[in-house]
DNA sequence: AAAAATAATTTGGGAAACCAAATAAAAATA
DNA sequence: TATTTTTATTTGGTTTCCCAAATTATTTTT
């Protein structure tokens, strides 16, 4: 039977693509136990099971890592954590903090398709309601560089990275407003209404239409 | 820990609740065994598991039944089926007979509150894709007075409700004629040499073989 | 009622994920 | 380097949900 082995095992998988990411020094076993709150043995036996899928490997220092499989075994889950995330707070109204632990279990629904439905239906976002970068239906993750304002997240920092149109109406407009690439500013609110935001720069706040920040691409900063 | 524990036990109160719903004479142990496709010796284990739980009794005559509140419980799981079934349908247009695997995973999803926002955001539907009734939040079910469309006196306007077969060359049969719950049709006339009718749908007239009408269940209009 | 058929129950296992405690190995420190 | 501390591994459990085969009711049929 298929059971729900892989809700155990796509928890590790996902583990474990965190710490590879975090500022562990070393992903051992130790980390890994730690992080997940299974017994070190029970945590031995898994990453066994995993290194027998070749969904991990053992270093010679007995650090871990996954393998490329294993790693767009991971990038898959969380695509799909984050997708789901961005239907709870999009369309159900909650609030960006709580729907973790919803999305916890939502996550290890078995259906690439519903996933990619999903997507659509939300209007491919590019990232959640945390800000972070929601990997495409191959598992690839786009390297955070850019995003276009229109897709930020309220309350968020961001660095402006460049602009998209390079009508000269449209950069002396942003000129004025002292907005140019290399300036940090932070996304205060979204008018549900009209989609334009309100954002601030160096203190003094000032609004902006949606295709403006449509042309404005932005880095979490 | 609470486990997935709750995955199988509510897979038993739903095939109970169905089971005392459906022809089958007597619900015991081999038509619950049937029914979930396990070994007795595994059904009389959850059985009296779930009978430790208070979920479920034993009559004198071995018979399964459920309790108050087993029979709530396994309401409350048919109400998140139901729920997530139009979602898909409405939101992610999947086709009304493709839903129900999808659904049987997310309806183990445990979160109460989740259900009933996701009601909400799909505007308090009464039926789900198949016609069914949702329960509501108490887990209470309207009931439906639906006759078959075999039973149905020429001449008079009817809504279909719901179709009493499951079977897929069934279901896509109706799906090409356009025959779905929710529709609404005229009984034109029946032909007394084998029970055949004719239905009105949107102007068009469409002939129904007796078999196909005594699995479709409609309510006066 | 006796035989046959059917249903319920018991018995002995198995796999998956867990754990605690003991031991072995490796790394850090004195 | 010797000692201590930390980490990895082994060992011997546990629980949950599942199975097949044997046994014991219980019903049905003859």
């Amino acid at each position: 039977m298929a059971h729900f082995t892989h809700h155990s095992e796509e928890n590790y998988l996902k583990a474990l693509y965190k710490l590879s990411y975090s500022t562990v020094k070393k992903v051992n076993n130790t980390a890994l136990s730690q992080l997940i709150g299974h017994n070190p043995a029970t945590v031995l036996e898994m990453v066994r099971k995993l290194v027998g899928k070749n969904l991990v490997t053992t270093l010679p220092n007995k650090s871990l890592k996954l393998t490329p499989s294993g790693e767009k075994k991971a990038l898959l889950i969380i695509r799909k954590h984050r997708l789901w995330e961005v239907f709870l707070t999009e369309k159900l109204n909650y609030s960006w903090n709580e729907v973790h632990v919803l999305a916890e279990q939502l996550e290890h629904i078995e259906s690439n398709d519903l996933v990619d439905r999903l997507e659509k239906y939300l209007g491919f976002p590019a990232v959640d309601p945390h800000g972070d970068t929601i990997p495409d239906k191959k598992g690839k993750l786009k390297v955070q560089e850019s995003i276009p304002l229109e897709n930020a997240v309220a309350g968020k920092n961001y660095r402006i990275l460049n602009l998209a149109d390079t009508n000269d109406v449209f950069l002396q407009y942003l000129e004025k407003l002292n907005i140019r690439p290399g300036k940090k500013i932070k996304l205060v609110s979204r008018n549900q209404y009209d989609n334009s935001v309100m954002i601030m720069l160096l203190k003094k706040i000032i609004p902006l239409s949606e295709k403006v920040t449509k042309n404005i691409l932005v880095e979490p900063a």
